[in-house]
DNA sequence: AACATATTGACAATCATTTAACAGAATTGT
DNA sequence: ACAATTCTGTTAAATGATTGTCAATATGTT
């Protein structure tokens, strides 16, 4: 992998790309230029070019893209042919919502567990996996080799809980809370705050050109 | 309010500095400047200068910001002064989620409804809302002035739903699921793509620098 | 009241990203 | 087999975003 540093803007474009590529093979398209991608996903084509540079070269000349290899690359460098363990740390309505939710499983992110502080919610039942008291959380990430924890607890607990699961190993923090974590540069934090995006919703509202 | 045209990168910064000043505000701090901001922020005071001088000087010399004052003024950019009517359209495990999840309600954001097209979950009452079936979806819309959408379906329907969504005349949707709306141009979308954020984690654990 | 200090707003400089342009390579059609 | 066409990869230009600097202005102190 020559893994010089390729910019956030780019890497944050990669998935839609995927996602585009992927309907463009189900539909059975085996190649696309550049401008007929571009028209698509309503980009421009020299964008589109620009990006797959970054990763040398998937195209050719006078043919395009072929599709099916250039969806490969794309899930090579996002790491999706990789497997990944993660568990779940927060089984309030968010986190059950994700753990129901199937179609992560299908690109390989695989829920080994649930936990809660919360001893009313243990044991209980989220789509055959049984939630577990956060007291377990260390062995557990240990033992099953966990790289990801998706942290779905109050804002107010958070931070703290980041810092334990650091301290268990995990890699990478998918952060639901609605706080900055304060983690170690080597860690990787992706956060969603739901707030935030709907405020800019907010703003677009307010701020209409009409 | 002189709208000229504000970059999005600065709007899609205003919520972290409200959720900052928030914070500050709780903790009985009056006022700040944008170099103690900045250490508490981790980014340039530079910055924050620059970003609150799109809205015409909030800050004054050798005081700084008064907090509260800048954290009304935030407020009321983003439109969170206002009341905002919303209804969730699609009752699954992350619809449900977000229907309990109460702060939004705290910000101005009122759940009026929640719809699904399943006649199983029809009844099926969430936070003392019952679920309706999507047919009486525009009836409700025009007879609660509701301007925001929640789409929380799965991608297929999506798109479809999205056009009567508009027809209906909400003014914004909040589309979580994972495809691209294709509506008018003054018809406001905030994507929520967990899939591509979770994506952009994974590339993250394997390109880590180490 | 005068001076030292703090701190913004504005501008300039730097850095990053996006778009445009085009040479050159592969493909297609005749 | 040759010419016309289609496209990429690459380089250059344009645009946009961030950071650094400093005069101007307020505050705080003596």
């Amino acid at each position: 992998m020559d893994d010089k540093n390729i910019s956030q803007a780019v890497i944050a474009r990669l998935p839609r790309y995927y996602r585009y590529l992927g309907d463009l093979k189900d539909n059975g398209i085996e190649r696309i230029s550049s401008q007929d991608l571009s028209k698509l996903m309503k980009v421009t084509a020299s964008q589109i070019r620009q990006d797959f540079n970054n990763f040398c070269g998937f195209g050719q000349q006078g043919y395009g893209y072929n599709v099916e290899y250039l969806y490969n690359e794309i899930a090579k460098i996002l790491g999706l042919n990789e497997k990944h363990n993660l568990v779940i740390v927060g089984a309030g309505n968010l986190g059950q919502a994700l753990a129901n939710y199937m179609n992560f499983e299908r690109r390989g992110f695989l829920i080994k567990g649930i936990f809660d502080n919360n001893p009313g919610l243990c044991g209980k039942d989220v789509r055959g996996i049984g939630v577990q008291h956060v007291d377990k959380l260390e062995e557990f990430i240990k033992k099953n080799d966990v790289d990801i924890a998706v942290l779905t607890i109050p804002k107010e607990g958070a931070v703290k809980t980041a810092e334990v699961l650091v301290k268990c190993g995990v890699k990478a923090i998918w952060n639901f809370a609605h706080v900055d974590l304060n983690v170690p540069d080597n860690i990787v934090v992706e956060n969603v705050h739901l707030s935030d995006s709907l405020m800019k919703l907010s703003y677009g509202i307010v701020n209409k050109k009409q």
